[in-house]
DNA sequence: AGCACGCCGACT
DNA sequence: GTCGGCGTGCTC
């Protein structure tokens, strides 16, 4: 009978059809819902025409719920029959610039995310909201006990969580029911008729934040004559007169609450004084600036004397700028040998040349000096950003980026989708640092990302490191070699050209060298500790001779140590005290991982110490013998960083001890207070993990020990090699920044190891070539590209088997297309292949162009991570 | 993401 | 014979 009736009413009123002779216009609309992909189309109701623009942010109805959507472009003809009409305006300006727009489109093609989900990373957040659904009880007079129907235990939690607070929205109940569904215990009960349930979009959260101000509207003798009359009583006369006469003494429009400091007055006698025509009170518009909190050094010159190789990297920064179309600038540096300088010069040109300059660092670069003297060369023009700042500090630096008031934006990745107007430069320090990589969905690359947009701005790009990702090192490298046939060929044949640099730019890189430090102070020099010597000698401490002797006498001389370990997670590996040889995969070379309880179901788990290659699956038992040297001292290895804290303590009770890791940073401003604890010199030693590693500027600093080098080398990944030659460079570049000179320590049990060996003598250049030959011989980046899919389930047998299916379709694709260079590796369980009780399972794809298989495919339920950084 | 439609197993 | 599981597909 119900149906019977919709079905009427659905015959009765058929779709609205809009006539397109009163000339509607149409508009295509990003719906800000993550996991929608593809674009739809509005009309334009007539109230809204010409108020609404590209990039503006609206409310549209979207099924039956009402949803935020950016306009994206205009139309002339609708791509269907029937469009619904956009319902609101929520801001007057547009929300994304044109090239933000491309920027997007762009991303999601190339990261094979949702449009939507692109256009989510650049909205800022506190705008963006997305549709909720609001629960409330129906029935309020049935408890839940007596209720005749049954409940489950969900519904019933649902139930009292209703009466208890009313109404609810669905990210409300999130919180109260941590990992479970309750989602569909609630649609259940909503169709009993017992809960009510209806769509909400949240307004925006942020506001323009304004004061109230006061300011004398009278010449100040005017002011003077109406003293005497302002109030009945004394008290209220004298006030008043305070008031006024304090307003009289400033020039400028002063906030109310200064006028009530100053003279004890109240709104209500300003009030007064306003009507009197006396003063003007007026709302006005304040941005809150987190720059306003940082000190502020004293501005450097800019006559600082160039080095030659500083002089030649800003000739190619300015030919870039000449230019109208650039490569990216590879900025190739070691530790202290300048680059901030060059970035600072370039975004004085790209100021000069009327632009702005964007300038990503890695998070955690943001609490030190970096900062503070981009602040003081660039007074009042900077925007800064970073994880601490309230939302509404966000909003505000976002849209002062807007209003073209900012000229420099100084933040992380995300920093990325300031609205600049104009963007001219675009800089990424220390850009082989991992956070440029988001690692949750959506995921995408920050590095690439800016390249990108370089390219849709015409902006200039310059990438700097000590120690530049192999892949990207390699493309500067051969566009090097090739250079003057690629321009040619550029000029020549400009429709070609076009195609190789859209296809991701491969080759197309401008690479410059800063090999030397400035001010000639030297790289400090590393000694390798062979940590098996110290074993076989009795020596079973984590701390060598030679590190103890070094600690004693720097301490002793009233300098600074840093102390470094690479501790990652679970970092535990199979090797031999006595020869160093790491247990290996037969198949793929990738170091074994010890596992209490195998989490594979298909595979004979329970008898502990099973060890199991994570890329192949390939499984074996660990061995009572090394199979190298036939010595029993083979185990599986786990250092953490607290354990060299207390060994320090125990060593010399007298050092004073920091400790800077995860664990010890969780609350807020803890950075900024380890740090400043340790640069005032009220700590001896600071113990720390990768933080340690980024761009920290420590003059006292005169010893940098290394605990263990070898942690995060032996991993199953074919990036850890570099990722540890990256750490280490860049730790035993904490050393030696000032005259006082300085040393490392680089304790190792393969001290033969060449990221070790590499890494000891500053070496980037022959660990690249080593590295790199690496990658060839197994077929890894910047010889083949890569795509990591994952699927995690809570069910091991479903994720298992999920991740079969795809891997067995996307084999019978590659044989049916013929595709005989792209690969698929696995399905294996992730190195993590079981965190918080859920199972992940991978797939990777390896070949030239591995993405293309999955472009236009339904991929619900995967993760899919195009060019990963990470195969763990 | 929601939500509807649609096709197979355990109950009145 | 119905209720209800969640697989598949659509939302302008």
């Amino acid at each position: 009978m119900r149906l019977f009736i919709d079905y009427v009413f659905a015959i009765a009123t058929p779709p609205l059809i809009i006539c397109n002779k009163s000339m509607t216009t149409f508009v295509q609309i990003s719906v800000n819902i993550p996991a929608i992909s593809g674009v739809f189309d509005y009309q334009l109701p007539p109230e809204l025409e010409g108020k609404v623009g590209i990039g503006t942010l609206v409310t549209i109805p979207f099924n039956n719920q009402i949803v935020q959507g950016v306009i994206l472009r205009f139309l002339d003809k609708p791509s269907v029959a029937v469009t619904k009409s956009v319902v609101d305006l929520l801001d007057p300006l547009p929300v994304l610039t044109p090239a933000q727009i491309a920027l997007a489109e762009r991303m999601a093609e190339q990261t094979l995310n949702p449009l939507a989900a692109m256009v989510g990373l650049i909205l800022p957040s506190g705008l963006s909201q997305q549709a909720d659904t609001e629960f409330g009880n129906r029935d309020w007079e049935m408890g839940v006990g007596e209720s005749p129907i049954e409940f489950s235990k969900i519904q019933k939690r649902l139930l009292s969580l209703l009466q208890k607070c009313g109404s609810l929205r669905g990210r409300q109940i999130d919180r109260h029911f941590k990992h479970v569904d309750w989602r569909q215990s609630a649609q259940a009960l909503v169709r009993r008729g017992i809960l009510s349930s209806k769509s909400v979009l949240p307004a925006p959260k942020v506001r323009p934040k304004f004061i109230r101000t006061a300011q004398l509207a009278v010449p100040p003798d005017f002011a003077e004559e109406s003293m005497s009359s302002l109030g009945k009583t004394e008290a209220t006369q004298k006030r008043r007169a305070a008031a006024l006469q304090f307003l009289m003494r400033e020039a400028d429009a002063i906030a109310v609450t200064w006028v009530y400091a100053e003279s004890g007055c109240n709104l209500a006698d300003l009030q007064i004084l306003a009507e009197k025509d006396l003063i003007s009170l007026r709302e006005t518009e304040i941005w809150r600036d987190p720059v306003e909190k940082v000190k502020v050094e004293e501005a450097e010159s800019d006559a600082w004397v160039l080095t030659p190789a500083q002089e030649e990297a800003m000739r190619e920064v300015y030919s870039s700028f000449a230019e109208s179309q650039t490569r990216p600038i590879l900025l190739h540096g070691v530790t202290g040998s300048g680059k901030t300088e060059i970035y600072i010069r370039a975004a004085q040109e790209a100021i000069r040349r009327g632009g702005q300059a964007l300038i990503l660092v890695p998070e955690i670069a943001l609490t030190p000096q970096t900062v503070r003297r981009l602040l003081a060369r660039f007074p009042g023009q900077v925007g800064l950003i970073h994880s601490k700042l309230s939302q509404g500090e966000r909003y505000d630096t976002w849209r002062r980026a807007r209003a073209g008031s900012l000229k420099v934006v100084i933040g992380p990745r995300s920093a990325l989708f300031a609205p600049l107007p104009k963007v001219s430069l675009i800089v990424l320090d220390e850009f082989h640092d991992g956070s440029y990589h988001q690692t949750e969905p959506p995921f995408y690359d920050a590095v690439k990302a800016a390249q990108i947009y370089a390219e849709i701005n015409g902006a200039v790009c310059i990438l700097g490191s000590a120690t530049p990702p192999i892949d990207l090192m390699y493309q500067a490298k051969s566009a090097l070699t090739h250079s003057r046939s690629a321009r040619i060929s550029l000029s020549r044949k400009a429709g070609e050209g076009e195609q190789a640099k859209r296809r991701g730019g491969e080759g197309a890189f401008a690479l410059v060298e800063l090999p030397e430090r400035i001010a000639k102070r030297e790289l400090p020099p590393v000694q390798v500790v062979d940590m098996r010597t110290e074993l076989k000698s009795g020596n079973r401490g984590i701390f060598s001779r030679a590190l103890k002797d070094a600690l004693s006498q720097t301490l002793a001389r009233n300098e600074q140590v840093i102390l470094f370990l690479n501790r990652r997670g679970t970092a535990t590996y199979i090797f031999c005290r006595d020869c160093g040889h790491t247990l290996k995969c037969p198949r793929c070379e990738t170091p074994l991982t010890l596992h209490m309880s195998n989490p594979s179901p298909t595979r004979g788990g329970g008898r502990g110490g099973g060890l199991q290659c994570h890329r192949c699956n390939y499984t074996r038992q660990m061995p009572k013998t090394c199979p190298e040297c036939k010595s029993e001292k083979i185990r599986a290895y786990g250092l953490g960083s607290e354990r060299v804290e207390d060994e320090v303590n125990v060593l010399f009770p007298d050092a004073r001890v920091l400790r800077w890791d995860w664990d010890t940073t969780r609350t807020k401003d803890a950075h900024e207070l380890i740090l400043n604890h340790f640069t005032a010199h009220r700590a001896d030693v600071l113990v720390g993990t990768q933080m340690l590693a980024k761009g920290l500027d420590l003059p006292l600093v005169t010893l940098v020990g290394v605990v263990l080098a070898d942690v995060g080398l032996n991993l199953p990944d074919p990036f850890a090699a570099e990722r540890v030659f990256q750490t280490l460079t860049q730790v035993a570049g904490r050393a030696g920044r000032s005259e006082r000179g300085g040393r490392v320590l680089l304790q190792s049990f393969e001290p033969e190891h060449y990221v070790v060996q590499h890494a000891s003598r500053h070496d980037y250049a022959n660990f690249y070539v080593h590295e790199l030959e690496y990658r060839r011989r197994l077929g890894y980046p910047p010889f083949a590209n890569l795509v990591r899919l994952e699927y995690r389930h809570r069910d091991p047998i479903t994720a298992e088997e999920e991740t079969r299916i795809m891997a067995a379709s996307l084999e019978e694709l590659l044989a049916t297309e013929n595709r005989k260079e792209t690969t698929i590796i696995g399905p294996v369980p992730c190195f993590f292949s079981k965190v918080d009780g859920i199972y992940r399972w991978q797939i990777i794809m390896r070949g030239p162009k591995p993405e293309s298989l999955l472009r236009g495919r339904e991929l619900r339920g995967w993760r899919v991570e195009v060019g990963p950084i990470s195969l763990l």
